[in-house]
RNA sequence: GUGCCUAUGGUGUAACGGUUAACACAGCGGUUUGUGGUACCGCUAAUGAGAGUUCGAUUCUCUCUAGGCACC
């Protein structure tokens, strides 16, 4: 299922193999957003043209549209958007954080109001997993009670002692409705920033037994530092013969430290958010040199499409690019796009940014088979 | 030509004889970590010109200028 091929001589980076029903995926990758079941502005044959090697969806967002009845007339989420990659779906667990205004945590699951017509509906393990059973997703994640960071310890351990029940739950659910486990499914490690409630949170966890195991709870709020410190213990204590998936990270730099510290999975809304906001990721001269711990790793740098010099800036909006609209257009009529608010603006931001993000991981894959990171 | 009405940032509108003239959009810049295209946070920017009344006028009066409407 998971094999690993290659362990940097450098830091605990690893190279490795993720065997899913719909292709095998080498790690460590990144997974772009389609929470909705679309990567907002793309067409599956712009995601062909990118070739990531897995996409992301979202239980909570498609259970409550289009609604299970259609994806299931569909056959699956990847045969609803024609989309041919894996699809790893994450479970409502960070919604629990992210809409903690509109759901009620109740011991047997979470209350959530909709976002579209605000009716609640109840997310218990057990729905979850027939939700991801549905979806047909290849790797499918456990409901977690993802909490602030901060919070305080008892807060934290009561975060921590209903994903691991529901853990249990969903592992039992998973078996009955997918008995050939023919899809993953993946534990998520919760405990904020607290040394003995993370490695309590893996240990229980480890103990039920996943195809591999999540880092949730992290990047909602505290620094970059704190984060990598949590790093620095829990990824080391994880199975080594599993993989690891940073929940929610990052930008290239979070990614990279991660990576050093052996984790194998991530996934972000950065790239895409912020190309619907007029950011581009771009390489610098330097790139991909060996990457450092600087600021932004010192081998990419940001533009913000939007501002007013470039109004008049003809050069290509991505020179190095291997789609043909970002060497065809240049950053003058982009600039413009933004400007009238034309919906090309942001497939053409969002294709730049993807195509920098796989790159970047492809870079980083070469570095650790080279003992360079 | 006569009468009436109007004049506030780039645009559209508020306000009031009395603190620093408000709001929206536009403009300029920033934020974004298991999605925010519709989001969030800053910044810039105005009382048509002149005179008068008043302690104090963007507000009241007059003249001019510009625009609108009606009549000839």
């Amino acid at each position: 299922m998971f094999k690993i091929s290659k362990e940097s001589k450098k830091s605990e980076a690893r190279l490795g193999v993720l065997k899913t029903k719909s292709g095998n995926l080498k790690t460590p990758f990144f997974m772009p957003i389609a929470t909705r079941g679309v990567i907002k502005s793309l067409s599956y044959q712009d995601i062909e043209n990118l070739g990531p090697q897995i996409i992301l969806g979202n239980t909570y967002h498609l259970y409550l549209k289009p609604g299970l009845k259609i994806i299931k007339k569909a056959g699956g989420l990847s045969k609803f958007m024609n989309n041919k990659f894996p699809v790893l779906t994450d479970s409502g667990g960070f919604q629990v954080f992210s809409l903690s205004k509109i759901r009620k945590l109740l011991t047997n699951g979470v209350r959530f109001q909709s976002t579209y017509d605000g009716s609640w509906h109840l997310f218990t393990p057990e729905k979850v997993m027939k939700i991801q059973s549905v979806l047909d997703s290849d790797i499918q994640m456990v409901l977690d009670v993802c909490s602030d960071s901060r919070s305080n310890n008892r807060k934290l351990l009561k975060a921590l002692e209903l994903t691991t029940k529901w853990a249990q739950k969903c592992k039992r659910e998973k078996k009955k409705l997918d008995p050939k486990n023919k899809n993953l499914l993946f534990g998520i490690v919760q405990g904020g920033l607290n040394k003995e409630l993370r490695l309590k949170s893996l240990s229980d966890l480890v103990e039920i037994g996943f195809d591999g195991y999540a880092i949730g709870g992290l990047a909602v709020g505290e620094t970059n530092q704190e984060m990598y410190k949590v790093l620095d213990y829990i990824s080391s204590a994880m199975p080594k013969d599993k993989p690891r998936y940073l929940m929610g990270v990052g930008y290239p730099e979070n990614i990279i430290e991660a990576v050093k510290r052996g984790v194998d999975m991530f996934d972000c809304v950065i790239p895409t958010r912020e190309a619907r906001h007029g950011r581009l990721y771009l390489k610098n001269k330097f790139y991909p040199a060996p990457f450092s711990s600087k600021k932004r790793c010192g081998v990419y740098k940001t533009i913000n499409i939007i501002n007013a010099k470039f109004a008049n800036d003809f050069s290509l909006i991505n020179k190095d690019s291997k789609l043909e609209e970002l060497k065809k257009y240049n950053k003058a009529y982009l600039h413009h796009l933004f400007k009238v608010q034309d919906p090309l603006a942001l497939k053409l931001a969002t294709l730049n940014n993807i195509e920098f993000y796989l790159d970047l991981m492809r870079n980083i894959r070469k570095a650790i088979a080279g003992n360079n990171l």
